[in-house]
DNA sequence: ATTGTGGCCTGCCCGC
DNA sequence: TGCGGGCAGGCCACAA
C-alpha cells in the first residue's frame, strides 16, 4: 500500500507534471474531495495555472501552484491509490489492491494543454484531494527524523509503541506494513509502551527506522520488506523460525515474533 | 489532552 | 457456479 516509499516514487513521477498549463480537471465522484474543499474549488484553482513544485510530507503529496497565491494541492493515496502521469506510473502493483485498471477508478484527472494527464487511480476511494491541506498537523517526516525527534515523538506516552509510530501527527510516513517491519528489525514488540523505551532501545529503533526506509526505497516499495512474506497464518519469523503472533494493536492487524521482539 | 473504538470505502478470496 | 462473509488499512468522528 502507499506508504512513504510509494509516495516518494509518486513525487518523483510528478516532476513530469510541472510547468504545464492545466486546461481541465475531472473529479467524477465528489466523495474524492476531502476537508472543506469542493469540486468546483479544485477546478477554479487549477485550470489556467501550472504546478510549480512537487513535495512530499509523510504520505501527503503536495503540488504547489505557480504564482503568488501560494495555493497548494494535497493528494492522499490511502491504501489503494496510484499516481499516473502521461499514462505511466512508478508503481504498477499495490499489495491489497487490484491489478486491473478500470476507467471508473480514475478518481482525479488533470488534463494539460499538451494533451497529457495526471491521474489518481483509486479503486476504494480511500485517498482524496484537498486544496491547501494543513501540513502543520503532521509530525516530522520519517525519512528526515533525528534521534531527538524520535525520542520526543515517543516520550511520556502510554500508547502502544506501534500506534505512536503510525500517528501521523508524531511521525509522518509510516503505515502498518512498515511499522511491523521496523519493529521486527529492531526486536521491539509492537505492544510496548511508547514512552518506556530505554536509551539503547531508542537508538536501535532509530537506526532500524532509517535502515528500513533506505532498503524499501531502494527495493521499490513498502511491500518489499523481509517480514512481509511471513505476514500470514502460519507464517514464521524469518530470523528465528518462531511462528508469528497475529494481534490487533491500535486497531491494526500486527504480525510479530514473540521470541526476539521484546 | 490522551487514548481507544468503530465506521467508511470496495475488490478479492475463501468456504459452502 | 454463484453467493455471502470476512478481510485489508488510512483516516476521521466520536467517546471516555
Amino acid at each position: 500500500m502507499p506508504e512513504l516509499p510509494e509516495v516518494e516514487a509518486y513525487r518523483r513521477r510528478a516532476q513530469d507534471a510541472l510547468g504545464r498549463p492545466i486546461t481541465a480537471v475531472g473529479i467524477p465522484d465528489p466523495r474524492y474531495v476531502r476537508g472543506t474543499t469542493r469540486v468546483r474549488d479544485v477546478a477554479d484553482a487549477l485550470v489556467g495555472h501550472r504546478f510549480a513544485a512537487a513535495r512530499r510530507h509523510g504520505k501527503l503529496l503536495v503540488l504547489d501552484l505557480e504564482g503568488a497565491t501560494g495555493r497548494r494541492l494535497g493528494l492522499r493515496f490511502g491504501m489503494t491509490g496510484r499516481l499516473v502521469v502521461d499514462g505511466a506510473g512508478p508503481v504498477d502493483r499495490l499489495l491489497y489492491s487490484s491489478t486491473r485498471d478500470e476507467p471508473r477508478w480514475d478518481r482525479f484527472v488533470v488534463v494539460f494543454e499538451d494533451g497529457g494527464t495526471l491521474v489518481v487511480v483509486d479503486p476504494r476511494l480511500l485517498g482524496g484531494v484537498e486544496l491547501d491541506p494543513c501540513e502543520d498537523r503532521l509530525g516530522p517526516d520519517a525519512l528526515a527524523l533525528s534521534p531527538a525527534q524520535l525520542r520526543d515523538a515517543l516520550a511520556a506516552s502510554a500508547a502502544p509503541l506501534k500506534t505512536r509510530l503510525m500517528d501521523q501527527g508524531r511521525v509522518a510516513g509510516l503505515g502498518n506494513l512498515i511499522a511491523d517491519e521496523v519493529l521486527w528489525r529492531a526486536g521491539l514488540a509492537p505492544t510496548r509502551r511508547a514512552g518506556a523505551l530505554t536509551a539503547a532501545e531508542l537508538r536501535r529503533l532509530h537506526r532500524h527506522l532509517r535502515g528500513t526506509l533506505d532498503d524499501l526505497l531502494a527495493r521499490g516499495g513498502s511491500h518489499t520488506g523481509d517480514l512481509v512474506p511471513a505476514r500470514r497464518a502460519g507464517g514464521r519469523c524469518p530470523r528465528d523460525g518462531t511462528e508469528l503472533t497475529r494481534s490487533v494493536v491500535g486497531g491494526r492487524t500486527s504480525w510479530w515474533c514473540g521470541t526476539h521482539q521484546r
